[in-house]
DNA sequence: TATGAATGAGTGTTCATTCAT
DNA sequence: TATGAATGAACACTCATTCAT
């Protein structure tokens, strides 16, 4: 898909920095939020987090018990208190720290990308990638923690609103970037967007058959964005 | 979207009739189930349910309680155990009543459709009617229901199942009719469906402006099925 | 066993007259209380109770429900109230009935019976034919009612107390009719004869093998009476 | 009673050999399973029977509630759940525990018994005096656990049988050491000792009069034990 | 820091009993 | 007399959380 209009080399770098700061904004709101006092405090913490996606991952968080993540990570129930303060707490202290770290992979890997096609694609891409290769945390962040965004009013919401603002900040880059023409409506588009990467990575992954995900998604992602330029074909 | 094949009638005849039982089946199998004998008995059970529905979209399963179910039906706590066994078996007898209702629906109005088009456009467009229609219903099914669906082994599962069927057997039924062209990936195209109806649904009904939904989902209901012609401008 | 002492025939009269009236009083004590108005009522009534023991008997009185008696007479559970004022009184009523039954039965076959020995052994012997053909009753009155009689204050004791009285009251009898020495202590006696025989009741009727129960009482019975005539051979 | 045959000196060594073995494997087989570890959490554990056996003495099993115990035990209603999975749980270990003390004491008390008539003595006696000594205890174990071993299916149930095994072990030895004729119904025997001893237990310990309880039961065990030597006066 | 022990508020569920019909 | 429906008091049990050590 190559951009129709021809673009000054001025706006082409105005647009890079402003991605480059949106990018490292996000970025860094969750890096520091989560995982900076490496000590051997915070490792503990750490064993305790990755145990609790795991229970969560295998009861739902309703019916996982303090005791279960305990037990998971080999200390005693009351342990579990000296570092969070809640059974609710751990839970919603998890989407920081994987959103952290998703959102640093995507951006070493998204660094040499030229168009905003690739930035896009990559990006969508790795969310499934990232879903195969934690599984667990999929299972818990799918199931568990964006159903209940909509529920329960937490700063949860911050991590999935930050991740949808990715998707629209670069589709209206495209536009500026004439690579496609402006949306009617930018935020069905996401929508579409969103909600078919998440059912395929919910129906492969945590369903049928996790195996050949990648491909289902790198069959499934250059039709889906071809939407952003209705009646063109790919 | 117009075929472009020439059928005989005998073989459209043939795949109306199979289309016939295997909707009335689907419409059968939940209906049967559900809401039979309309004694007065019946009536406090629909009335339990109702207010179950109210309850569970409020705070979700597992924080909702009897009580508060009974509260809300106006009855005593123990007045739910005529008619339910539990709290769980009133949540996973819901989604039969409701799925009951909206396969009644789809068919009644899906009577009159000739073409397979029609037929998809208007089953993906009644699950967003339906849903601004029931928005209680809505939330307790997308938000609670479908992510339990793979939680937990239970058979509320059938009534996801049978939904998305209807899908798959529509995409197959509009290639043998030269609709459109046979589709590498079926299950790809229908997790797209799904997933950006439902995605809609939930950001939109449960979550931002439930007014306009219909207007996004018309919308962007030709674009996604344009996926199903691929390189072809509507 | 034959008395060594000659009687004179007045003292024997007078025996017999006194017997006649204990025993009479005893069968009407209970027989008045029961059965009398042979009603419609009566019938319902007579109908729960014969359910009440067949539940009873099968999951004693704590774990039998007033719903599992109103099934197994099949009636509704509220029917029971127009009879029985709560569970409890059901269960202690029940023991006048059969203690009247077996009482009555009683007096018939000892009608004729001379000896205080005869008196005697009969009655134990009835006491095992008794429960042999009611077993449920049997399982109802020796594992339910009689240690029950202990532990909460009921009238039901008054049937366990007459029941024990005519024991006492023969070996007292046999005293005076010279069938056997004076005994050092009747109580003890009285333990002895009634404990044994309901062991054998319990563990022969209710536990091992109820077809040879009668032929172990008859083989029992002669070597239990026997101690009322210590040091000598029978 | 004095044995009339005359034995050699190795079949009595080897009928000794037998009888400790059997007895020891007896006693070990309730000790092993109930106070091994004397840890703090097994005192406890203790003091949680204490008032159970208290509590069910008082109001039978299933008039009793877990409140109860826990207030006589002055714990919380929680904590009575660290060590028991169940009220019944409860009641169905604390025989374990009873009999345990019971077979041992018997152990040491008969440790210098020569002949099996002192053996079997000893026994009966030491449960006359035990039910004495643990009135409590024995108001549990005659009015609840006996009857309910009947009625339902428990492994108390081994608790009685390993009690009754005893006394027919015994009468068995006696009749190998020719201290009484072989028995026609061991069975029967066994019934009427059990029976008669319960009996005195019920009625004396438990109903009238625990002061003089021992000097009945010392009265009327020879009168039974006589009972094992047919015919022939004490 | 880490733990075993203890707590008490809270929940689903049962069931004897009542009542309108 | 008989019933189906409804009630509410009671109970066993769970579990997040606290605290002394």
């Amino acid at each position: 898909m190559s951009s129709k209009n021809v673009h000054d080399p001025l706006s082409e770098a105005l647009l890079d920095s402003e991605w480059q700061e949106f990018l490292s904004a996000t970025v860094n709101r969750w890096t520091g939020e989560s995982d900076f006092k490496q000590q051997r405090s915070k490792l503990r913490e750490k064993e305790i987090q990755d145990a609790a996606v795991r229970v969560f991952a295998r009861n739902g968080i309703s019916k996982s018990r303090i005791k279960d993540i305990a037990a998971e990570a080999g200390i005693a129930n009351s342990a579990i208190y000296d570092y969070f303060t809640s059974k609710e707490d751990i839970a919603y202290k998890l989407p920081a720290a994987f959103f952290s770290d998703f959102f640093y992979e995507y951006a070493e890997r998204v660094k040499n990308s030229k168009s905003t096609y690739e930035k896009l694609y990559t990006y969508l891409w790795l969310a499934v990638d990232y879903a195969r290769r934690h599984p667990q945390w999929a299972r818990f962040l799918y199931l568990e923690i964006w159903p209940s965004v909509l529920i329960e009013e937490t700063n949860v919401g911050r991590c999935i609103d930050d991740y949808s603002r990715v998707i629209h900040y670069l589709i209206h880059e495209g536009e500026k970037r004439g690579e496609w023409p402006t949306a009617e409506n930018p935020y069905e588009l996401t929508a579409i967007l969103i909600g078919s990467v998440n059912q395929i990575i919910i129906t492969r992954a945590l369903y049928l058959k996790p195996r050949h995900i990648m491909k289902a998604a790198e069959s499934m992602l250059p039709k889906l964005l071809n939407m952003l330029n209705p009646h063109n074909p790919g």
